[in-house]
DNA sequence: CCGCATCCGGGGCGATACTG
DNA sequence: CAGTATCGCCCCGGATGCGG
């Protein structure tokens, strides 16, 4: 990307991660750890994919990003970020955080999903109201692989990944979803329109906000 | 710009935010408070205009900005954020940190330099390291406008504009003032570039970060 | 199949000139 | 002062090809 030509440390973080797609591709490399090209592409419906190519080789080069060969078995390219890229961390939450507001009206037409991406407004909204009980899991599933919410200590992490054994697990339409875990839809007409629920209701409860 | 059309935090985010010169139009108008139009391009070097009425009229669509005639002596129009682009403030925060380290190598040949841009180099470097002494500011002149550090009760912020009987004034340019707030050059070496300081250095020692 | 490179059309961007 | 108008260029999007 051109410069902005200005000795301000936000233009120079443009400068290097301003681009178009760029975060999302850290998004996607934040979510999974390390994937190859075909995996990062499947996360990024929409792009190009000589673009994907550019951004990764911009990537490595700014030291943001490492290419590694895939263990023996396997004949790809692993790709991941490094030190200096998992500091953008607070960029995307900040951004994510910012974002959820525009969750709430549901997906445009055409819009793509990926269950990962529920990260964020997961974390915005939720938190453990019960520090002292034993820790939970919940299983949130929206189509392709779930995503796993881990409460304890105070606190809600979602990490990408199936679990054994959750205490309760959701299924439904990722809007559905997003409306129970932000309290803006109860559980019965969540219900009525397509949610699933298997387990224990109240582990809901505990990491909802408080109602309005 | 053109959407990600993805259903996630992170690109609706980008979808409003993500065009080139939107976040660094925020920055100068969440440093100003509010501006008029050749404030605003004046804290823009390089932009061109018609990109940057474009930015605004997509700010104020989107409901980041707002325009509103000035006090009637003067017939010019103010721009400024609503609150929901004030939110933004932990995004450019974030970002701001995080190109901290692109400054400690001084400005690329060409760049141009604010000194309301110290604002995020300032805050990330320091802090109060004597939250029971009284407040004191510290007026930090980089050529222009200058800036003040006020510090009291265990933090440092960093604030636009000139302020009355700072208790320390430093003045030099940009990278050296830097090298003397992150603590990589001590005053001495600095004096010996292009550094004046009036007051008392004590105050310095009190925010520095402690040293390596 | 994986990881690109190439080609091409369209639009966003950059620079300058101009105007109410 | 606060923008419009214009124009060239390059980035981006989409499709296809292709070596390992």
């Amino acid at each position: 990307m051109r410069s902005y030509g200005q000795y301000c440390s936000v233009a120079k973080a443009l400068d290097v991660v301003g681009d178009r797609w760029t975060l999302l591709i850290v998004r996607e490399l934040m979510l999974r750890g390390s994937a190859r090209y075909t995996d990062i592409r499947e996360g990024l419906p929409g792009i190009a994919t000589n673009l994907l190519a550019d951004r990764l080789r911009e990537l490595e080069r700014e030291g943001l990003l490492a290419r590694r060969p895939a263990p023996p078995p396997v004949a790809a390219m692993l790709f991941e970020l490094t030190d200096r890229g998992r500091e953008l961390e607070p960029v995307l939450d900040a951004l994510g955080r910012w974002g959820v507001p525009f969750m709430a009206e549901g997906p445009c037409e055409g819009d793509e999903f990926r269950s990962r991406w529920l990260t964020w407004p997961a974390e915005a909204f939720l938190a453990d109201h019960e520090p002292g009980a034993p820790p939970a899991t919940v299983e949130l599933n929206a189509g392709g692989e779930p995503v796993v919410l881990e409460i304890s200590a105070g606190k809600v992490q979602a990490v990408p990944g199936p679990v054994d054994d959750p205490d309760v697990s959701l299924s439904a339409s990722p809007h559905t979803l997003l409306g129970v875990l932000s309290g803006q839809i109860d559980l019965a007409t969540a219900r009525s329109r397509d949610l699933e629920l298997h387990g224990d209701e109240r582990v809901i409860r505990r990491m909802q906000p408080l109602a309005a």
